[in-house]
DNA sequence: GCCGAGACTGTGAGCGCTCCCAGAAAGTGG
DNA sequence: CCACTTTCTGGGAGCGCTCACAGTCTCGGC
């Protein structure tokens, strides 16, 4: 910098107002100190300057999930991208953090309080996690992908309306004439979980326990609770799923058990994702904008860390019918 | 620090000696230091560090491909979490950045070159990418994924045995009787496109163009190059194709044609992915251990950080016979 | 012509750490 | 007992930057 300097004939704070946005610098001095840094190849040492800054510009994003979700829930990767861009036009660097264990966990709840970062992006926080208490105390803004159970008050966070996309989806499959409506959930420590569920039970009443069945949003745990159903409740004539991947783990063994869809079995997904229309029959399903969820993350975190704030989005959610029911 | 050093009643030097390992520091200030640690909460500050070690401990993984690719392609998946895993055991951080155009592969170079990582790892770099040659000028160490062509004596690679695997696909086509064996191979920029067809060739001697389609490893793009290839060459009892996923496209192809697979059609796919297990018929496939291939990225990186040094590893590759030959 | 309000510039201090060096203390061999 | 090495310690310097401050210069208003 002091090179960029002298090559420019002015001092090094010249040079630093020019690389802070050229206020108060004259413009022969402005493109002076331009040429100079084209010339010496100069770029600016980012340690140094967070060191007097405090601060990194870069946030992470923290995939907390026990298992490799990642790698097949689609939604993580539209997530991902669409974090990534929208910080990418500030300026801004995503530093991607998976913490599956728990051991994972205590080593990335180390990691972020040492400042290496300006905030955090939570993705698939389950209930009961510890990370969440860490990091408040250390004060770093914080924005969770879904509802925070638990934490609602505490931290901002962006989230689908599950509950209402549930709703729209169980009121389709009624007016579509099913009485028999069974569901297969999400895990029970998530928002995905609780919330789609409570969506059925606002349109049905307490559910039939033997229409209820648990699955972790993966393909091979739709399947396992289909399986699960049928054997309950041979009678039923609709089921909602609570995410694409598992209606197609559902839909696979409802194909085998020789059930027409929808003739005999109606099936709903959540999410509208790839798999929605790749399947066939085509799945209904419910939308949730994922691009839009992570760009307005990026935006509540910017604001939680430049005013400290603390707010939540609800972003609408949207039937999607197709031919499954 | 200066805290830490008060309340452990020693100096700064001796604590930055317990923070880096420890070394000629007595057994007494060891313990009253770690002890102050603990009771200050004191972590240290990495920019800080970083600023006179002129290391960051942090690395960038580098996806220079359109983003989508991502989401479709678990390969990528798998070399993300064994890098991760494998870094975090160094206590090395990862950085993931995605470049798919040719702007972002711009502003990542600036951005890698500012100081920020360490080295880079370089995934699904195209040939012809500009984004090499700025890294080597700032003389920064790379591994890349994969073979990189036009690069390979000059910067560090993993990479499977392309070639040899289609080799042995090809042999196992061979051996069951084929004769007009085709091949749907990869983006004719990417070592996988390449390699793969020699080893073909190595088989098969030039081939008729007839048999030959080109594909960009996306599922649909898989289903085009089969049409084209059922079109040019209807009396083909066999084909290659250059990755699982692709082959899902060709598969779903042929039967829509009302050929039989492997009776009619023979198909091999090259990955070994989840896709190749869940396909029906299930799929001849060639096995790359990706796992493997992140583990000795990560290995020779830090080679080259530490040592300077330049190396290739070429693994093995395996046929895997399943029911689609 | 003087004054005050900008616009612009250079300089010193200091962010929190590691590294080097000088020196004290402790151990080793003759 | 004295050299001599080895272990251990504290303090100064400085990594490359930003920020606050003091100072200069210009210009419009009275």
């Amino acid at each position: 910098m002091e090179d960029v300097a002298e090559v420019a004939g002015v001092s090094r704070g010249t040079v630093s107002r020019v690389l802070n946005g050229g206020h108060y610098v004259s413009p022969d001095a402005l493109t002076a100190v331009q040429r100079a840094i084209r010339k010496t190849g100069y770029v600016v040492n980012q340690h140094a300057r967070s060191l007097v800054t405090q601060r990194s510009d870069s946030i992470a994003f923290i995939l907390s999930d026990p298992q490799d979700r990642l790698f097949e829930d689609p939604n993580f990767a539209i997530l991902l991208k669409g974090c990534t861009q929208a910080l990418a036009e500030r300026d801004i660097t995503l530093l991607l953090t998976v913490a599956g264990t728990q051991e994972d966990r205590k080593r990335v709840g180390r990691w972020v309080t040492a400042g290496h970062v300006d905030g955090v992006l939570l993705v698939s926080e389950h209930a009961g996690s510890p990370l969440i208490n860490e990091l408040r105390t250390r004060g770093l803004p914080i924005v969770a992908a879904g509802r925070p159970i638990g934490h609602e008050r505490e931290i901002s966070y962006v989230a689908a309306d599950d509950r209402d996309g549930a709703r729209q989806l169980v009121e389709h499959l009624r007016s579509r004439g099913r009485r028999r409506i069974a569901i297969i959930t999400g895990p029970i420590d998530t928002p995905g979980g609780v919330d789609r569920l409570a969506g059925y039970q606002d349109v049905l009443g307490e559910p039939d326990p033997r229409l209820v069945a648990n699955g972790d949003y993966t393909q091979d745990s739709g399947a396992r609770a289909m399986e699960e159903l049928l054997h309950r409740a041979p009678d039923l004539d609709a089921v909602f799923v609570c995410s694409d991947l598992m209606a197609l783990g559902a839909v696979a063994v409802l194909q085998r058990a020789g059930k027409r869809i929808p003739e005999d079995v109606a099936v709903g997904g959540f999410d509208d994702s790839k798999a929605a229309v790749s399947a066939t029959p085509q799945l209904t399903t419910i939308r949730q904008d994922f691009a839009r969820v992570s760009v307005e993350m990026v935006r509540l975190l910017q604001d939680s860390i430049t005013s400290g704030g603390r707010s939540a989005v609800i972003l609408p959610t949207e039937l999607v019918v197709r031919d499954s029911t």
